[in-house]
Order: structure tokens, then C-alpha cells, then sequence
DNA sequence: TCTGGGGTCCTAGGACCC
DNA sequence: TCTGGGGTCCTAGGACCC
């Protein structure tokens, strides 16, 4: 790559996404505050629709309090899988522009469109052909950043929503952001964000302008540097469309705390299945497994992880490691999220593949066959261990 | 009002090896 | 009798993102 060529990045960002979906196939909806989240006792927001938003109603605020702000909002629960296949034919959209397409997240996705100006014409003509190819494919809007990197491009994307095109033009990047507020800044959160303000930073240029070596005090090595770099609109993170998962996991949160052995461990057995059935499903064997609980007293998080004896798909494997680890983990006291999740992953040989009858009768084999089966018949059948 | 569930990445500290 | 310095791997925790 040469040194200093000019790229052009996309950064595409559906606009209330899951509630967006719903509105489309229920035209009753539409028009009208919808929230899509959880309603159990302890549920959150996952998305408000932008007739909900008034009301103060935002992603990740607990349901209770969503559902006092704006008593009249329909609620509902995410539909994740059939968001699933919406995001698959987004990114076929995107597809069309570029092959340089990184998806972020079912409603998010970078796109390289370096060098497409002869194809496309300029950055905010590329980024209406984008939104109407997306429209014309899902009838949902997305909103469009345009930049000479990612961090900017997605900046830009979440400056005019919903239905918005923002390019940053190239050249004037530094001066454009420098009033921004420093949360703007991609990696700054909520304890980042109130360490910099305690030390009198306000806005993206003060970051940009501040002491690097005090910078590093505060914050560390690496995190100091790439701030400060995004502060001065340097990013050169390149968009990367083939990354490969890290981890599968799957994680619950009970309404009622959970205390003891006799408790927790039906919950993780169920929790190392869906994890199982997401590696076969997905051809993947997990080297290691993590169990999580969080501790309802302090909402305190704690992990414990280790190898697999043998790489492994199937809930029995996982679930004998789970078991290992959470001796380590006290269980008097009163829990409210029980987790495993399967890391290392690598891909199941083409050898290993499925053969129903051919196959050795192991334990992931065993579980491979159920899953064939329940495919064809439906879910209602059960196997013990 | 009381904090989801899916992830990624980074860091610090300890074990171990040379 | 006291004790190095570097590198790598692993674990646990934490911040952050959507």
C-alpha cells in the first residue's frame, strides 16, 4: 500500500434498526413509539423508535423506566434471527458498491470505496445510490458517513439521522471536528469520559491538542496514542471485510437470583447448549471455554476460563468444563446473570463433517445427528444425556 | 430507574523458560 | 547465598460498542 493514498471509506448505519423492521411489517406501527426489548422484570431498551425518542426513551435504558417515560409505547421483543436475514440482504446491497465491505453489527458496515469515484461519481452521490440500493432492497433507511477514514466516516454517519448523507470533506477534517465533545471520540465511554473531563478536556481539539506524555500518564500507552490520533482525524485502521469471529457465547440474566449449585448449574447446562448448537451450526470447535456469573450485590462480574481437553462443539464437552470451573466460583451469594462462551475457535475439518451413518458415534456426533433431525422435524424433540 | 446480550480489544500480573 | 532480564503464554478484569 502506498504511503499516502487517499481513501475513501463508507460507514453505513441503519436507522433504528429493529424498530424500523417492525414498523415496516406492521403498518399499524408506523407513526407510533415502538420499543423493542426485553419486558421481564429486569429487560432493557435495544432499540426506541424515533417516536419514542422525545420521551427520553433510549437503547440500554432498564424497560421500567422506558415504559414510565412513554406509558403509550408498544413494546416488543427483538425478533434477532429475522433481523439476521434483513442484515444479510444490507450487506448483499452493500456488496454491489464494493467487495470491501466490514459489517460492524446486524445494521452497520464500513465500506472502502477508494478509487469508485469513476464508477459511482463523487462521495455524496455514492452515498445516495448506497441508501436508495438498500431502500429499494429492505423499503428501511440508513443513514450515510463519508470520510478519509473510519473513524470519521462513522462520526460523520451519526451526524444527520435518521435518513442523513454527512461527508467530511478532505482536508478540513481536523478543524471540522475539533468542536465536537470528546465522547464523539470512538473508544471514549462513560469512565474515559468523565476521567478526561475531571482533567478539563471538553472537546475533540482539546484531546488533539493536549500533552502526549500527560496523556499517557492518565490513560496509558496505547490508549493515549490512538486517541490523540483520532482526535487528529488520523485513523489508518483499514476496513477489513474477512474477520473471523472470536468467540460464541450465550448469557441470561434471571428475574429471580439464583444461590447455590442446585440452582446455577441447570441454568449453565442450558446456557453451554445454546453456545453447542451455535458452534455446529456455525462449523466451528471452540479450544476453550469461559463461564460468567454477575453477582447481583454490587453487580459484580467475574470470569473463569480455560482450555478444552479436546476441541469441541458438543454441550457435554463444554459443559463438564463449565462445571470444573464454576467450583472455583462462590455461590452462596445471590446471582443474577449465568454465562459460558466457547474462544479459540477453529473451523471443523471437511473429515469431521457430518456422516450420519458413517460417523464414529461420538459425543458431537451424536449432537450433529439431533440437529439434523430437529431440522427436518421440528424442535419439540428432546434428548437427555 | 437499577442496570441485556452479543461481542471486541487492552492491560496487568503470574508462571515458566532460557 | 542471593538473584537478572527478556520473552511468551495464560488468566481475570475492565472499558467499550451496538
Amino acid at each position: 500500500m502506498s504511503a499516502r493514498r487517499q481513501r475513501v471509506i463508507v460507514h453505513v448505519d441503519m436507522d433504528a434498526f429493529y424498530a424500523s423492521v417492525e414498523q415496516r411489517d406492521d403498518p399499524s406501527l408506523v407513526g407510533k413509539p415502538v420499543i423493542i426489548g426485553g419486558r421481564e422484570r429486569r429487560g432493557v431498551v435495544c432499540t426506541a423508535s424515533y417516536e419514542a425518542r422525545p420521551f427520553g426513551v433510549h437503547s440500554a435504558m432498564p424497560m421500567s423506566r422506558a415504559t414510565s417515560l412513554c406509558p403509550q409505547a408498544i413494546v416488543l421483543p427483538p425478533r434477532l434471527d429475522y433481523y439476521g436475514e434483513i442484515s444479510s440482504q444490507i450487506m448483499d446491497a452493500l456488496h454491489t458498491f464494493s467487495p470491501l465491505v466490514e459489517p460492524l453489527s446486524l445494521d452497520e458496515a464500513f465500506l472502502d470505496m477508494t478509487g469508485a469515484e469513476r464508477i459511482f461519481g463523487a462521495p455524496d452521490a455514492i452515498a445516495q445510490a448506497i441508501k436508495e440500493e438498500i431502500r429499494e432492497r429492505t423499503r428501511l433507511s440508513a443513514s450515510v458517513g463519508i470520510a478519509k477514514n473510519k473513524f470519521l466516516a462513522k462520526l460523520a454517519s451519526d451526524l444527520d439521522k435518521p435518513d442523513g448523507v454527512t461527508w467530511i470533506p478532505f482536508g478540513d477534517e481536523r478543524a471540522f471536528i475539533a468542536p465536537l465533545p470528546l465522547r464523539k471520540l470512538w473508544g471514549v465511554g462513560p469512565k474515559t469520559g468523565e476521567r478526561l473531563a475531571r482533567l478539563g478536556f471538553r472537546t475533540i481539539g482539546d484531546i488533539a491538542a493536549a500533552d502526549l506524555a500527560m496523556l499517557i500518564e492518565q490513560l496509558g500507552e496505547g490508549q493515549a496514542r490512538h486517541l490523540r490520533a483520532l482526535a487528529q482525524a488520523e485513523d489508518d485502521r483499514p476496513v477489513e471485510p474477512g474477520r473471523e469471529r472470536k468467540s460464541v457465547g450465550s448469557e441470561v440474566t434471571l428475574s429471580d437470583d439464583l444461590r447455590g449449585l442446585d440452582q446455577v448449574l441447570p441454568v449453565l447446562r442450558r446456557q453451554c447448549e445454546r453456545v453447542a448448537e451455535h458452534l455446529r451450526r456455525a462449523g466451528l470447535l471452540a479450544r476453550g471455554l469461559r463461564v460468567k456469573l454477575r453477582y447481583t450485590v454490587g453487580f459484580r462480574l467475574v470470569t473463569r476460563q480455560r482450555a478444552l481437553a479436546h476441541p469441541a462443539d458438543d454441550s457435554a464437552s463444554l459443559f463438564a468444563a463449565a462445571r470444573e470451573l464454576l467450583a472455583s466460583l462462590p455461590l452462596h451469594e445471590p446471582i443474577r446473570l449465568v454465562g459460558a462462551a466457547g474462544f479459540d475457535l477453529e473451523q471443523r475439518r471437511a473429515s469431521e463433517q457430518l456422516d450420519l451413518f458413517g460417523a464414529p458415534p461420538t459425543r458431537s456426533n451424536l449432537e450433529h445427528a439431533v440437529d439434523a433431525i430437529r431440522a427436518r422435524f421440528g424442535d419439540k424433540i428432546g434428548f437427555g444425556d
